[in-house]
Parts: C-alpha cells; sequence; structure tokens
DNA sequence: CGGTTTTGACCTGCGC
DNA sequence: GCGCAGGTCAAAACCG
C-alpha cells in the first residue's frame, strides 16, 4: 500500500498521535478495486512507546518478504492450498484473488498475549508448528463474509514477548465492535502484562 | 444449538 | 522424485 510511503514521512507526527494512525490506517484502508500493481516495498516502521515498554513495529511487503528477519514468510504459498481444486467447479468457494498478492502488514507488538483485539472478529482456523520456534503460529480468518481478509499470529522464539500479527488482505466492512482507538489495546496490554 | 476452536490430514511450493 | 515446511480444510470437540 502506498499509503504507507506517505507515513514514513510523517512518522514525527507518531509521537503526536502515537496509534490512531497506524491503526486506524490499517483498519480502515480502503480496498482496493483493481489490484494495481504496486511495487516491491518492503517497509519498516518503528515506533517506541514512551515508557510502558510497549513497542510496535509494521512491515508491508508484496512479496516473499521476511519480517524483521525472524520471521519467515513463505512466497504466497497459502494462495494455493486446496484451491488447485477449484479447478473442477466450486463456485460456492472462494476463489483464489487472480495472481494479485495481497498486502501483508507484520504489525509487531510487544505483549504478553497473542490476541490483539483489533476490534474485528476472526474465526481460527489453523495452527502450526514453526520451524526454529517453539511457539505455533495461529491462522485467523475474518468472519465477515465476504471479507477475507486473513491474519496470523506468531511469538518469537528470540523474544518471546514479542508476538508478531501478520495481516493478509483488506477488510472490506467496517469494524464491528467498538474500539475507538488503539487506546483500548493499549491498556488491554498492559492490564495482562500486569498478570 | 450455533458459532468457534482444535487438530490431524491434505495440498502446494521449493530445495536437494 | 522425495521430503520438508508452510498454509488450509474439515470433522469433531468445545463452549456460550
Amino acid at each position: 500500500m502506498d499509503t504507507f510511503s506517505s507515513m514514513s514521512s510523517s512518522s514525527s507526527s507518531l509521537s503526536q498521535n502515537p496509534h490512531l494512525s497506524i491503526f486506524n490506517m490499517m483498519m480502515t484502508s480502503q480496498p482496493h478495486d483493481h489490484h494495481h500493481n504496486n511495487h516491491n516495498q518492503n517497509q519498516v516502521f518503528q515506533h517506541h512507546g514512551h515508557n510502558n515498554g510497549y513497542a510496535a513495529l509494521i512491515t508491508s511487503m508484496e512479496e516473499n518478504q521476511n519480517i524483521s528477519g525472524d520471521v519467515a514468510t513463505t512466497p504466497a504459498a497459502g494462495e494455493g492450498g486446496s484451491l488447485a481444486a477449484e479447478n473442477e467447479a466450486k463456485e460456492g468457494k472462494k476463489k483464489m484473488e487472480k495472481k494479485s498478492r495481497k498486502p501483508r502488514f507484520a504489525f509487531q507488538t510487544r505483549s504478553q498475549v497473542d490476541i490483539l483485539d483489533d476490534g474485528y472478529r476472526w474465526r481460527k482456523y489453523g495452527q502450526k508448528a514453526v520451524k526454529n520456534n517453539r511457539f505455533p503460529r495461529s491462522y485467523y480468518r475474518c468472519t465477515q463474509q465476504g471479507c477475507n481478509v486473513k491474519k496470523q499470529v506468531q511469538r518469537l522464539s528470540k523474544d518471546e514477548g514479542i508476538v508478531v500479527t501478520t495481516y493478509e488482505g483488506v477488510h472490506s466492512h467496517p469494524i464491528q465492535k467498538s474500539t475507538d482507538n488503539f487506546d483500548h489495546i493499549l491498556s488491554q496490554m498492559q492490564i495482562y502484562t500486569s498478570l
């Protein structure tokens, strides 16, 4: 998403509106009708909290990029899956998004809990053990019909205090829960971390 | 009872 | 071609 390019320049404003800019952009970005081929961009945004121990990092990627060099991502292997059977006659099922690789965003947070409530409803559809990582990776899909946004949550084995949430795709519907802003999430994290 | 999680099987891409 | 690794399916279990 080219939206990110403008963000890097306005990174200074992040200190003003710490979380809103990041999350609103991720959650409310408009669906691109035509998958305009955005070039290979892999931008990393880091945001260090003031002193609450919170730190977030966002990575946008198009091809097979690594998330902070620790989380390995395969080149859209998931696009295939059992979709090969789609060649037969699966029309009720979802079809693969042509060749367009959906934008992916890696959101790295320092938190004790894996489930960061971002306001959307997710249904878990898989969990896999990751190589060189003693923590499994969980796969979620947005429960909203017609919304094929996926996300995967993984904890770094290097630093188990860090949770990497990778969003894939763009929501085509408003947020269902009353998650006004990131403060809600922040407070939630602080609650859990104080356990 | 309906929606969600769990979990093993299955599929695909890739490297050897 | 085979095995591995990552991603998905789907049936059963679980939970409100």
